[in-house]
This record gives C-alpha cells, structure tokens and sequence, in this order.
DNA sequence: TGCATCAGACGAATCGGTTCGACTGTGCTC
DNA sequence: GAGCACAGTCGAACCGATTCGTCTGATGCA
C-alpha cells in the first residue's frame, strides 16, 4: 500500500494525494474527502524511509545511554523516559542507543549513516568524544550534562557544585562538623564525570568556606558499595555525623549500613544530597536533598534540540539548573554519636 | 557526501562503488582500493534511508516498553539492555516506543510507517491490543511473555505458574503451613498481565497440592506499597511465616517493613520468589529465588525476530523458561513467630 | 583467425514519497 | 469580450542508494 494505489484507488495523481496529506496546497474539499476515505479504509500510511529520504530529515532523534544499560540509576531512567515523552508529543521517534567500547558501532551509524535528525547524550565527561564526534560530522546535539567546554553548544545541567555547597551549609548550619561527600565512583570521576568533578570542587569549596572538616569517599554506583562505604565511615571515621552525596544508586546500601550500625536518622546522623526525587522520597526516612528535576530536564534537551535542527545557526541554549533544597526529614542538629559497636 | 560523489572522485559510476561495498558483483582489487581510500579519507557511510527504500527493510527494530517508562521494574530494564546489546551485535538500531494511552501514535508510527523490520512487545498481556495491531499491520514481533493463546507466535517467556509452585513446594518443604503471594498491582493483573495470572494459578495448585493455607497480596509496583503490603500482612495475619513474590519493585519496602516488624530474616519469616537476579541479590540477607534470567531473555528475543524476519513463513520459536530456584539466605525452616507490636 | 567466455565496468530503472512548473477551466474586471 | 487571477490538478524531476541488463575488451581454445 502506497501512495500510487490511493492515487488510483482515488482516482488522482500522486501528487494530489500528497497535497491533501500536507496542506502545502490546496485541494478541493470533494476530492480531500475522496482520499481520506480511501485511506482510512486502507491504513496508509507513508513510508517513513521514502519520506526521509526526499525531505533530508528523518523525523527520529537520537538518544545516547551510557553503556551498562542493566545498571541505569533511576535519574538516568527518569531522562530516558522524560525524552521519550517529549519526542513522542512532538512526532519524533527515538533512537536508543548505547555508547562506549564495542558499542560505538552504533553511534556512528545513527550519526553518520543519518538515521536522526539531532542526539541528545548524557553522562557527559568533561573531555567527551561523543561531542566531538558529532561536532565533525555535523549533526546537532544537546548534551545533559556539560564538558569541561561548554561554550557554543546546546545543554541542559544541574549545577551540582552549588548544590552539594548548599547541602555543606545546610549541615554546618545545623552545627555539623566533620562531614562526608559519598561521591560516583573513582573509576567515574577519574574519567572526568562532569558532576563528579563538580560535587567535589563545591564540597572542597563550601568546607573551606564553612571551616568545617570534610573528606570524599568515592562509591561505586550500587548498594553493596553504598554499604561499605558507610561502613567505613562508621568505622575509621568516628566524628562525621553527615554525609551529602550525589551517588543515588547506593543509598539503599548507605540507609542498611547506617540502620545496621543502630544510628538514628536524623538523630544521630544526618545525610542529604542531591538525587532524583523519586529517590529521595524512597528513602526512609525520607530525604532532605536538592530534587534533581530529571524530566524537566529530559523535556528541555528535546526542546533545545528541536530549537536547534530548525535553527543551526541560531545561538546555541543552555541552562543551568540550581533547584532548591526540598526540606524532608533526614537533616537534623547534631547529636553526640553513639556508635553501636 | 553521498554516493554519488564518492564514484566522481575515485573515477567510476555509481553502481561500481555499491557493488565495491557490497562485493556482490566482481571489482577489480585496483579500482575497489581508490574506492577505499576516497571513502576513508571522506568518511563516507551509506545513507540509512535511501537504503531502506531501496532494500525495502530498515535494519532497525522496535522495542514497545511500557508507559510508564520512569517505573521500570530492574527486570525490564535488564531486557532492554539485552535487547540493545543483541540488536548492536547484529548491527541493528533499536527504536524505542512507549505503548499504551497516547503514547500509541508512536507505536502506529513505527509499525504502520515501516520504520522498523519487526518489533519485541514487553509487559504481554492475556489478550493485547498491540499483538494484534502488529498482526493486522503484518509486522513480524516477538513478545517477552506470552498471552492467553499464544499459538503461531514468537515468544521467549517463563514459566510463573510452576515457578511460583516451586516456591511454594520448598517453603512448605520448610514446614511452613500459611504462606503469602505478593502478586503485582491489583489493576495490572485485572488487566489480564500474564505473569499476574500464572503465578496466581500456579499458587493456588500448589497451595491445594501440599495442603497448606495461601493467601494472596496485590501490591502495586513500589517500595511504599511493599512496605504496606507487609505492614498488613504482619498485622492481619499473624500466622503467615512465608511470602513468595513476583514483585522486584516493592521489594525494598517488603524488607523495610519485615525489618522495622522486627522479624528476622529466615529466623522467623521467610521470603522467596521469582525475581531478577540483581535484586536477589541486593536483598539483604540474599534472596533464595528463582532468577529470571533476563538478559537471556532479550538476546534470544532478538534472535528469534531475526530470524523471523528473514523467513517469515517458518514455524514460530517459542521457549518457556523455567529457570531452577537459587539458594541463598533468605528462606529457612519454620519457627514460632514472635510479633514485636 | 574466429568465436565463446568472462571479468569488470557502466547506465538506467527502481523504491515511495515531495515539490516545482505547467496546464486547465472558471469567474471577475475593465 | 479580451485579459487576468486563481483554484485545482497533473506530470516529471528528485532524494541516495541498489540492482538488473548491457557493453567492452581481454583471454582461451579450437
């Protein structure tokens, strides 16, 4: 079923077919109605690739995941779905795909075998050779996340140094003083994880502000990590009595090492962050931390993104998110600690 | 950059440089090495939709996850990334689409539009509105899971029913005598959710088989829900000693709640399942159940739509999974229970 | 020497849409 | 009543690949 047969079907050329889908035209009302009934007794509908192929855009974008797909943090699922819904309200398919090691194949064949019209990547490293890769083959993008670089290209980011400061005022503030930042993994951050990098610089910024103690515990993204490191904290740290961390994947293994250890949360321990909201109200009990506003997140790349392939030249946007610290319940003054071994 | 320029510089037609590339007809090694060079040194690669009109297929399948994207369940990501990971070895682009309200313009887009050579269904129901459609469209599929007649159908599945009698043979084996299904949400398996059916069918043969008391839970796909689920289940029915679940998601809350009920985990309660090894894993103390072996699932899922597509009129492949119940730490023989409330 | 064979290359058709230029017939204005 | 504008339609070119049929020149063999 193509355009041909409902032309013949309707008793029209082909291009007349084409002018009543479009518009770009006009058609007679009588004839319109002709075509549409053939085609709603048929299901026509035009072929994605012929279309793609004459109008030089494919109407599909792409989406660029980190690679260990099977261990995606939940705010790494709440982009990939907030992407997914804001290219499907605005006819745009997605096009999944998994970068790193042998997985570039793929990369390069959306990118350079043209199959989308614009990527959005996330998990951006400071010094990031999917950016320049997309930069030399022409083909738009907008980042969640930002390089090291960030002039001239389109991107959307939390501004996780700010953040984690605030979170170190937050705690100073409730008398804190020797506190922990649970960051990614080192493998991560040595990589030149953006929000790694800039979690540590705030935490090393707002502690030397604050004349408080801190010290960086890097933690792989799972909770049997999550768990050793408090652990360790527990342990070989005796005087920190918070934690702020960006690492959302251990934080169910952060919350059983600090029950198992007896403390109480906030009572004898405090801890805050920044993670997806979904998370933080997982936690129990639930977190004060800065909601990392994913989907708003997702929803905005997308717009940038369809901004940016109608516009090449227009000024590329950004923007740069500092959300608010939601006030839930595991902050509290600090309280001389019991450990319980 | 397109074929046509690639034969200007290297001095040939067209049709040379494609039979250079395909190898589908004799080129001389002189003439196919000028080709070479042009093509390295520009960076040529085929466009993806011309290729498509032309070969009729697109190299690229679709992948209908469920609405909800943000709530994927551990297991469905684990088949997703298989998927990809499958689909990327066979140089195949994956197209994500979401099914269900709204989102069924993407669906119809991808299946009717001929963006993709075939498509694996998740989240299968009894009777579902999507086998049909890709039926009716003639779009081969494979679906993850099964309906209620899945005969003349690619499928990959597991086998929920005799799965959950297994739990309920080695709890029972155990001693204990009042045991609980957490089955998924209420609407869901009202919906007809296939795996929702199965275990409620294969527990209520396996409770009637070994004499012993069930009760059945539905507990929406969430760590709050768990915990109520539980919550209720320590209040109401102090007898109960033994749950087996379907449920990854509330499973975070279900050991929140057995550990805030002060209940040792097997001391006095036991829980098993059918769950993705990840969170088996991630249970604390580890969980004894019957691993879904996802990843498995999603690469022979792309295989038998690979092969489907290339031989439409084959028999169907079909594989009912019943993966063998891992003993780990979390279920032990029966004691009396002492309520802490 | 003549003819069949074959490797290697080319030209043109094709896939299914979109779009430009041109054509026709009607109604309006001067 | 000639000229013009315009709505409505058609035919053909085009997008970038693949592929079939054909042509050419070299080689082999009788």
């Amino acid at each position: 079923m193509n355009i041909g047969e409902i032309a013949r079907r309707s008793g029209v050329s082909r291009s007349t077919v084409s002018y009543a889908l479009s518009g770009k035209r006009a058609v007679s009302e009588s004839t319109r109605r002709r075509i549409q009934d053939v085609i709603d007794e048929s299901g026509y509908r035009p072929n994605a690739a012929a279309r793609a192929l004459k109008e030089g855009r494919t109407r599909a974008l792409g989406l660029v995941i980190p690679p260990a797909a099977g261990r995606l943090t939940f705010m790494q699922l709440e982009f990939v779905a907030s992407v997914m819904d804001a290219a499907g309200r605005a006819d745009l398919d997605v096009l999944l795909s998994p970068s790193g090691g042998e997985h570039d194949r793929s990369f390069e064949r959306i990118v350079v075998g043209r199959r989308v019209d614009g990527v959005i990547l996330m998990e951006i490293r400071l010094d990031d050779p999917r950016v320049t890769r997309a930069q030399s083959a022409g083909m738009p993008f907008v980042t969640i996340g930002r390089t090291g670089r960030p002039y001239g290209m389109c991107w959307v980011d939390v501004d996780y140094a700010t953040l984690i400061g605030r979170c170190v005022d937050h705690l100073a503030d409730l008398g804190h003083r020797h506190i922990a930042l649970i960051n990614r993994a080192t493998e991560l951050v040595a990589a030149g994880y953006g929000p790694g990098h800039r979690a540590r610089e705030g935490f090393a910024e707002a502690v030397g502000r604050r004349g408080v103690l801190g010290a960086e515990f890097c933690c792989a993204d799972d909770a049997q990590a999550g768990e050793a490191c408090v652990e360790e904290i527990v342990r070989a740290h005796p005087d920190i009595t918070a934690v702020a961390t960006i690492n959302e994947a251990a934080l169910p293994g952060v919350q059983r090492a600090i029950e198992r250890a007896g403390l109480a949360i906030p009572g004898q321990f405090s801890i805050t962050g920044v993670v997806a909201r979904h998370w933080a109200e997982q936690f129990h009990p639930q977190l004060t931390a800065a909601d990392v506003p994913a989907m708003d997140m997702g929803a905005t790349a997308v717009e940038f993104l369809i901004e940016h392939i109608a516009e090449p030249d227009a000024p590329p946007k950004q923007k740069l998110l500092v959300p608010p610290i939601s006030l839930r319940s595991s902050t509290g003054p600090v309280a001389v600690r019991h450990s319980s071994r």
